[in-house]
DNA sequence: TCTGGGGTCCTAGGACCC
DNA sequence: TCTGGGGTCCTAGGACCC
């Protein structure tokens, strides 16, 4: 009962679903999340919209074509953020083992509810439950021995169910589903694995490791030949530390100029400094990304000694970096991010530029030092030096 | 059909250090 | 005068996920 101790909760079309919340009209009708623009593309889908075809990431204006009844509704990240705060709260409030992938799944190891529950289908009922009646939102739960196959019996569930995959079933169950059903196996790694000839799970479980590696490298392909043999070690990790805090936008008609670009990222510049103070980060990696109008894209990126989380600094970086792109030709997408993250409250070497920066330094040094006393502010150097001579 | 915005992870090459 | 091996960090690009 216990050997399947790992649940993959997926909320069903989490973001229309939201929607009907506050709008009922929205039930039962083919409804897609997304934005407005001439090249904005659906974030969520109803399953009424999925019988004509329209699901994420296709472009609106095809949804429109493939369903003309379509309600298109205008995305609300807020509002899922907010909901999605709910949702993983009840997560908690059975195992303190939640690892979420996203605003609306979650791995959970409910292995330490032993002593309260029969099993993991009980707790899965349980949890079904009580999102149900007290967030009236529908949610699929995968229960499994791994991560990976709680995540592909999850989607089996759908939409609003649950499915039990038994240690004893385990290989039956995912030798028979199509390769590109995998987490991590994707379009390129269809076309490099098509010439042998695969087509499900089960393909790849007997094939030699070795032409797997060639194919897609090393650790892609062992990767893979782990999964079609049932093995994943990878266990439920509580939630860690962002990696990396970006922001872009895709223009409804393409930037052209230097100056168009620029204005952006002090646009760029300033929403990321506000998050990155919002979340408590400062970056010492800055990379730009630019997107042409026929789509190829370059990024160029510098890492400094110390993090930044001021919108200026991020704009200086950014126009630095911007600096060594083409912008002659024309550009539909603009972003800016920061990595190398680190509390932004760690103590800091300050870096002094050029110009007028130590005259700014020595007011500020004055302006304290008005406040606090003549020692509130030295040199690091000096520091220290008082107190030995007195 | 003409492709969002937010992320994570991997690879490969090069610089640099010991 | 030509040259090893290992480790770490950085950069750029790309695959993939929701």
């Amino acid at each position: 009962m216990w050997t399947e101790p790992i649940l993959h909760v997926d909320m069903d079309a989490f973001f229309v679903e939201v929607e009907r919340l506050r709008r009922p009209d929205l039930v039962g009708v083919p409804v897609a999340v997304g934005g407005l623009g001439p090249r904005a593309v659906v974030a969520a889908a109803s399953y009424e919209a999925r019988v004509f075809g329209v699901h994420s990431a296709i472009p609106m204006t095809r949804a429109r074509r493939l369903c003309p009844d379509l309600i298109v509704v205008p995305a609300d990240h807020h509002e899922y953020r907010r909901m999605s705060e709910q949702v993983f709260e009840i997560f908690r409030s059975y195992t303190p083992l939640v690892e979420g992938l996203s605003l609306d799944e979650a791995f959970l190891d409910v292995s330490g509810l032993r002593r309260h529950h029969p099993g993991p289908e009980a707790v899965a009922a349980d949890l079904r439950a009580r999102i149900a009646t007290e967030l009236k939102l529908p949610a699929s739960v995968g229960i499994a021995a791994t991560k990976f196959v709680a995540k592909l019996a999850s989607q089996a569930a759908k939409p609003d169910g649950v499915v039990h995959v038994h240690l004893d079933d385990q290989l039956e169950f995912i030798h028979a589903l199509p390769l590109r059903a995998l987490w991590g196996v994707g379009e390129a790694t269809m076309a490099a694995l098509e010439t042998l000839g695969v087509e499900t799970v089960g393909d790849i479980a007997v094939l030699p490791v070795s032409a797997l590696e060639r194919r897609v490298g090393a650790a892609h392909g062992r990767h893979l030949a782990d999964l079609a043999d049932g093995r994943d070690p990878r266990r439920v990790e509580p939630d860690t530390e962002a990696k990396s805090v970006s922001v872009e936008e895709t223009y409804d008609t393409d930037l052209v100029g230097k100056a168009a670009v620029q204005t952006e990222l002090l646009a760029h510049a300033e929403t990321l400094a506000s998050r990155l103070r919002r979340s408590g980060l400062a970056g010492r990696t800055v990379t730009v990304k630019i997107r042409y109008a026929d789509f190829t894209t370059v990024t160029r990126s510098e890492t400094h000694s110390t993090p930044t989380d001021v919108g200026r600094d991020l704009h200086r970086a950014a126009v630095r970096l911007v600096d060594r792109v083409d912008l002659a030709a024309p550009v539909r997408l603009v972003g800016l991010s920061a990595s190398s993250l680190e509390p932004a409250d760690t103590p800091r070497q300050l870096e002094v530029e050029e110009g007028d920066g130590w005259n700014r330094v020595a007011e500020a040094v004055e302006a304290v030092r008005l406040r606090f006393g003549d020692e509130s502010v030295e040199p690091a150097r000096l520091l220290g030096r008082r107190g030995r001579q007195r």
